[in-house]
DNA sequence: TTGAAAGCGCTACCAA
DNA sequence: TTGGTAGCGCTTTCAA
């Protein structure tokens, strides 16, 4: 069902004035009698210039009479650079702990007077996107490494990026990196499977798109856990719906496995409940670990094991991007910043 | 537990190359052998001026070597406009169908050639918020109604917003509205509940900051709903964890409460769990419904009943701005645009 | 204490 | 077919 916009009648009351044009700092100058400069001085504070009280209320009046409001780009045109740091927008859904690191870096970094842009990101891809981004000349970016080959960041640090920064498995040559190295979630998982006495592990991989580059590096840390063990990996595909869920249910017992890292807790809530209901028992017959640590996990019964993730704290990240604004001829530095720990429940 | 960043020895091989300063046109111009207004027709293929293919080539070869990447803020300086649109960006997390409403809005005005860009708000909030924005000339500007009075939609126009779009509850005065009225949940599922024979009807109102923006219509489209029946409503504050839920679980009895509208569906798993481990039946003894008709509810026994909310469609959107934009002297729209229906389960 | 003016990078008008 | 140049709004140096 798709819902249709219906408009509703206005009261007539709010006709629009008519446009007028945009005050500039030449209006409040003539306004109030000075010259842009005074203008200028005036309403940036400028502590190098001393003007009288009595100018300083003027200008000031003029200015909130009409309405002024400065010209971002030309001031950063002018000044030669921004304090613009610029996100890709996330293009997929984002659970509660990416959304609230998201959140403190913007404060973090607001806090040291930058300013934080999320630019949407559609259809352009690759060098594109970095050319896009480049137009606006951001002071730092802060992307998905995926999103951005060495090339991008040569073009981003052409156009005058004194940092830029990548979010994800893989560093980038020339970049600094903040490896969130999904890895050591799948790994985690892996041992504690392992270590739970369980020898034959699927491991979910959802197949919707855009979160390959999360589920292939938590399946590859499953396997590099149990390599040079007798335990094996199988690769367990999974739409994240009721219907592929119950099928692969159904399938369950004639795959032999014993235990499944379902790459999160809603992969995990979603399979724990198709195997139940097929009358597999969980952790019995079928150990399930999700990832995350949703509070929804807790309310399951049995209640759902999972490895809990940390970010780095926005603030930590936030005193990299502007060490590397100051110093951009420093070498790029490399964080490990994914911690993973199991939180064992009742379903491993 | 926090997680601490720990450095990584690089290579040393990436020391960054002397920072040369930025090219621009007149840079390409200078290689090419050219003068700047060829430049500048030749990269944006003004069609009103004819230039040789040679000219042309030397042009492109000479910006591709350079790597030239036009200033955003000076183009839009001089043209007068940008094609900007500018959106707070979210500061709760939100669930996934607001992120898909969010993702196919950037696409759809993507495709009418306008750059959506979110703006992270920390900190500064009503009129300095609206001024914030108004510095970086948006060409529209979509909010949530609640930042933004009417004195920030002023300030907005008279910065050359050529349309203001609020989103949310109340429209405001001078700009657009799309009505996202949660009224209408409550609504649904207050008429839901009574005509399923229930007339002691809690409301769970999550004690979360943020979310009273949502919570508050919901409670009192229930009221609405309810008024001049019978039925007794019932404010039922909670916070999103399990002991709160407990608590209140514990309590229920006492209550004499006979259903709940628990505000969402993460809110109504916490609390139908709570429930049960209670002892207290669902539904016979207390019906629950939900809201956003998450995927996970299905999971629960009993299945969770739940409110279906439909946003309008981020074509709608864009369409209605692009509208705005070509025409902003014309009466400002309000669209009731927030559709609820009752999915019902087992828990009600 | 204030003003005049240059110039940031770009496009578009007019002239050659 | 190409070049010269004005000017978008702002800050800042230099002069008055």
């Amino acid at each position: 069902m798709r819902y249709v916009m219906v408009q509703i009648p206005n009261t007539p009351s709010s006709a629009s004035p008519a446009p007028r044009s945009v005050p500039t700092s030449a209006d409040v100058a003539r306004l109030a009698g000075v010259s842009r400069a005074t203008v200028s001085y005036v309403l940036n504070n400028t502590s190098a210039v001393r003007i009288s009280e009595a100018t300083r209320r003027r200008v000031r009046e003029a200015a909130e009479e009409l309405g002024y409001v400065p010209h971002a780009a030309a001031r950063s045109l002018r000044a030669g650079h921004s304090r613009m740091v610029l996100m890709p927008a996330p293009t997929v859904p984002v659970g509660p702990l990416y959304s609230q690191f998201i959140n403190d870096l913007q404060w973090a970094l607001g806090r040291l007077d930058y300013t934080v842009v999320q630019f949407g990101t559609v259809g352009l891809r690759g060098d594109e996107a970095a050319r896009a981004w480049a137009e606006l000349r951001p002071v730092a970016v802060l992307a998905p490494g995926a999103e951005l080959g060495p090339q991008g960041v040569a073009v981003l640090k052409r156009a005058g990026a004194r940092a830029v920064v990548t979010l994800g498995p893989d560093g980038v040559e020339g970049a600094h990196a903040l490896l969130m190295d999904h890895d050591s979630v799948g790994h985690c998982a892996g041992t504690h499977l392992y270590a739970r006495g369980r020898r034959r592990i699927g491991v979910v991989v959802p197949e919707e798109p855009g979160l390959e580059v999360f589920s292939r590096p938590r399946l590859d840390g499953v396997r590099q856990a149990l390599r040079d063990t007798d335990a094996t990996v199988t690769e367990l595909p999974l739409a994240h719906e009721e219907r592929a869920a119950a099928e692969l249910a159904a399938r369950w017992r004639q795959s032999g496995l014993d235990a499944v890292f379902a790459y999160n807790d809603e992969y995990a809530m979603l399979l724990m409940r198709a195997l139940q209901d097929e009358g597999v028992r969980v952790p019995e017959d079928a150990a399930v670990i999700g990832a995350d640590d949703l509070m929804l996990g807790r309310l399951l019964r049995p209640r759902l094991s999972t490895v809990r993730i940390d970010l780095p704290s926005g603030r930590d990240l936030a005193e990299l991007v502007d060490r590397a604004v100051r110093d951009p001829g420093a070498e790029p530095e490399t964080h490990k910043v994914l911690g993973a720990s199991v939180v064992h429940r009742d379903s491993t």
